[in-house]
DNA sequence: CACTTGACCTGTCCGC
DNA sequence: TGCGGACAGGTCAAGT
């Protein structure tokens, strides 16, 4: 998502906004008219499952799409359009639909007419968007708690065994997903890399060995790398900028697989519940007593 | 404290 | 076909 809006938003200027829930856009209009309008996007980052749009204003959209967020470019000019629309790869029709939660104006820079609108679409209304001074963003609670990028440069496995060993007692799935453990793992994510390290969801963290813990380590940055390279999980609602849907989910292993054979031994693969999440495991590769 | 459950919402699917 | 309940990729707050 950060990379096809990277492509797609610096240099635009923001020349107009739309929204009706509060929740999902929660700022007042005079904060719209003095930091938004009239700006300019200078760059698209992410921090775990947050997408940061700076802004020149000194502002920046700070957005977290939740499960059924998608944030879908659209050129006014139907030639920027890039196959949205495509019945094949594609999640989404016209816009607005009745998911469209906020709407961005946007202008070119050189040319206002190549301009477009970005829809942040949300059909559960979890998600939101907020435009928060750019200096502040480190600050707010989310990214004072969250844990450290899993793909990050100096991220080694040692690091990941150390924080994995904060919550000893607790279940490793429900300690992957613990956003203040490691950053950005999802269920997809954590089902899939547990299986591939062959550790059932259950197993107390202390209760994992180093090895398995090295291991799990590197099938998660395996498993990630792949999935942002296959454009992510489209299970239901994600799509990418272009309004594209990711391919992950068809190399997946065992995530919404329940009922059929285990890749690896043609085990049924089952599903459980687990961290009240739904929980997809091989039941001959992931054994819980070692 | 650590850990679990309920709440936030809408839509879909499944059983009766 | 209608209706109730469970469930869905996430995170918080409130409960135990």
């Amino acid at each position: 998502m950060r990379r096809g809006l990277a492509r797609l938003l610096p240099g635009k200027k923001i020349v107009g906004v739309w929204h009706d829930w509060p929740k999902s856009f929660p700022n007042s209009e005079a904060d719209v008219k003095a930091f938004l309008i009239g700006a300019q996007v200078l760059g698209v980052k992410r921090r775990a499952k947050v997408l940061l749009i700076e802004l020149d204003s000194k502002y920046s959209l700070v957005i977290h799409l939740k499960m059924t967020g998608q944030l879908v470019y659209r050129a006014n000019d139907d030639s920027e359009r890039f196959g949205a629309g495509h019945p094949s790869d594609s999640l989404v029709g016209e816009l607005p639909d009745k998911s469209t939660r906020v709407i961005f104006d946007l202008a070119d820079g050189e040319s206002a007419a190549k301009g477009g609108r970005l829809f942040f679409n949300d059909q559960r209304k979890f998600g939101w968007v907020r435009l928060i001074p750019t200096l502040e963003v480190p600050n707010i609670d989310f990214f004072q708690k969250v844990g450290p990028e899993p793909l990050g440069a100096d991220f080694t496995p040692k690091d990941f065994i150390g924080r994995l060993n904060k919550r000893p007692k607790s279940n490793i799935k429900a300690v992957l997903l613990d956003q203040t453990i490691i950053a950005g793992v999802g269920n997809i994510y954590a089902d899939e890399s547990l299986f591939a390290a062959k550790i059932h969801p259950l197993t107390p963290v202390s209760d994992v060995g180093d090895r398995q813990k090295e291991l799990l380590f590197h099938e998660l940055r395996r498993i990630l790398e792949l999935s942002i390279q296959k454009g992510g999980s489209s299970d239901r609602n994600y799509v990418d900028a272009e309004g594209k849907k990711g391919s992950y989910l068809t190399f997946a292993q065992v995530f919404r697989r329940d009922g059929q054979p285990c890749p690896r031994c043609a085990a049924t693969i089952s599903k459980t519940r687990v961290a009240g999440r739904g929980t997809h495991t091989c039941p001959n590769c992931q054994k819980l007593t070692e």
